[in-house]
DNA sequence: TGACATTAAATGTAGATACATTAATTTTGT
DNA sequence: ACAAAATTAATGTATCTACATTTAATGTCA
């Protein structure tokens, strides 16, 4: 068991707080890091897998890229250039919407379609289950997350 | 409270685990949002402040580049560019170590001192308190971010 | 209606990041 | 001692990111 001041071969925090933000940064960078090894096989980046399901979760159907950049995790990361990437690889369509010309509407192909499938395949294979977290301690970590943003 | 789902207006998460890992994705992107918003002004990244910070903790002393770079949140970062820019901004040094001429020994500057002070003063202005977590909780969330790693 | 504000998306840019490769030095094994 | 392996740091590169700006379309309201 390899504890947070272990990796960072830190010997204490200042306060937990702190403890719990640098563990927060660094085991965000950790999971980034599995996850972008496992989908560099199948020419996909963690945020373009993600903006993939997002628009799995609406097919037949397309999206503005309003919609899309709301439901991303990575909130800060660039929609239109993702999208852009996602086009060029042939894994989504754009088209112009009528109601509302500044919007583009964006939807996923059958490649598409294919590619999410294996990515999910190749994902959920990347962590080994079970996890020693129970699926409690998961979600009661979700709801410490959830408050330490809403402080 | 602005929960997970509610912020990536996402209705539910496949599993608990899923759930938490965009959770701590997103947690910490935003974190990173607001810390790199507080240090702008100082003219320092968060990386950068992160090796200062380390730096600060073996003043009067240097140490190498590798020690540096084993200690970092982001360790997938380049610590020999970070340590670079410290050095256009003269708030590290740089020496060759006599032991091993592969090494080479950082240290911080009396400048280095002032800024990471400065910058220290900052961050923890940028999370107000109290949180609404707790301090056991906090600790918690570290222990169960242990366990995820060491899945 | 017309001026002004707002929204959606694209783009310009400087800088940061990930990863592989290189160069110099030290360590290891025989 | 010597060759091969390992370690330390720097660098080349393509890509990605953050942020500001731009362009076009729509909304607001006097």
């Amino acid at each position: 068991m390899k504890t947070i001041e272990q990796a960072i071969h830190q010997k204490e925090f200042s306060n937990s707080f702190v403890k719990a933000e640098v563990n927060i940064l660094y085991t965000a960078s950790w999971i980034s890091a599995v996850r972008s090894r496992a989908l560099r096989p199948l020419d996909l980046t963690v945020q373009q897998f993600n903006v993939l399901r997002i628009l799995r979760g609406v097919y037949p159907g397309s999206v503005s890229l309003r919609y899309v950049a709301e439901r991303m995790i990575d909130q800060t990361s660039n929609a239109s250039r993702l999208v852009d990437k996602l086009l060029q690889k042939g894994l989504v369509v754009r088209k112009e919407c009528s109601q509302d010309r500044r919007q583009v509407e964006i939807g996923i192909t059958a490649d598409g379609l294919q590619r999410v499938a294996e990515a999910s395949e190749v994902m959920s294979g990347s962590f080994s289950i079970p996890f020693s977290a129970t699926d409690e301690e998961l979600l009661l970590l979700s709801d410490i997350l959830d408050k330490i943003r809403n402080h």
